[in-house]
DNA sequence: TACGATGTTCGATTGTGGTCGAACACGTCA
DNA sequence: TGACGTGTTCGACCACAATCGAACATCGTA
């Protein structure tokens, strides 16, 4: 059973952080991960893209050091990897309290839409 | 005098933001701004692309809405748009924060790069 | 008015990133 | 052992972003 790489963070930069935060499915990942606050077996994330792409996302999240990847099985299970937090103190939770009022947001701007037709 | 557009915050999404963040070049720039805390002209940015680039980074940066850019004559003026900060408390604080202690990693690797031959 | 300084816009190039299907690897279970 | 489920890797494609030089617009000034 082949283990994953998990990059220390003196090799990863800031700028990688923020980047692999920028796209929409990674950031409703992160979302999810925190909302649940545990493990997450990969199944629960119902997201818009194939097995391949959701892959691709996930390695993107763990080489930017914001996920644990561990396999159990045939299955994999994530969760957010806490020394994030002592390496940027208050960057992951200020996002994610961020993304809470973007998704909020979002939606009311979804009800305008649909209220104005 | 022509003036820029600045879009509101209803219009922007986190995602857009964090993308925009996830720029090593607009995230120094950024960090500039926020260390010297005051409305900064453009020459005083020493950053190692030509000026077409240079304006095609501002003006993602102010349509994802972090900055606010002013024209005086001939010369432009950027300024950290201050209700980013009502909009998402606290996010663009823990951002340069960590951007600080990015950088000092950063020239740590360096050193002991440099160390190392 | 003509010139120089400062940014913007345009067109082209290059690189990177998201996406997919298909093939593959690995573990589980009948 | 063989079939199935779960994820990874590969190859290709496409969209977009970063970059540059050149042309342009605008303002200040000689």
């Amino acid at each position: 059973m082949k283990e994953f790489e998990h990059p220390s963070f003196e090799t990863i930069k800031l700028s990688d952080v923020l980047s692999a935060l920028g796209d929409p499915i990674r950031l409703a990942i992160m979302a999810k991960l925190h909302a649940s606050d545990q493990e997450t077996g990969w199944g629960s994330f119902e997201v818009a893209v194939g097995k391949a792409t959701l892959s691709h996302h996930m390695k993107t999240l763990r080489m930017s050091g914001l996920i644990r990847h561990r396999k159990e099985g045939t299955r994999c299970f994530v969760a957010i990897r806490p020394e994030l937090n002592d390496v940027y103190p208050g960057l992951l939770d200020s996002v994610l309290r961020a993304s809470l009022r973007d998704q909020a947001m979002q939606n009311k701007a979804r009800e305008n839409l649909v209220a104005a037709q």
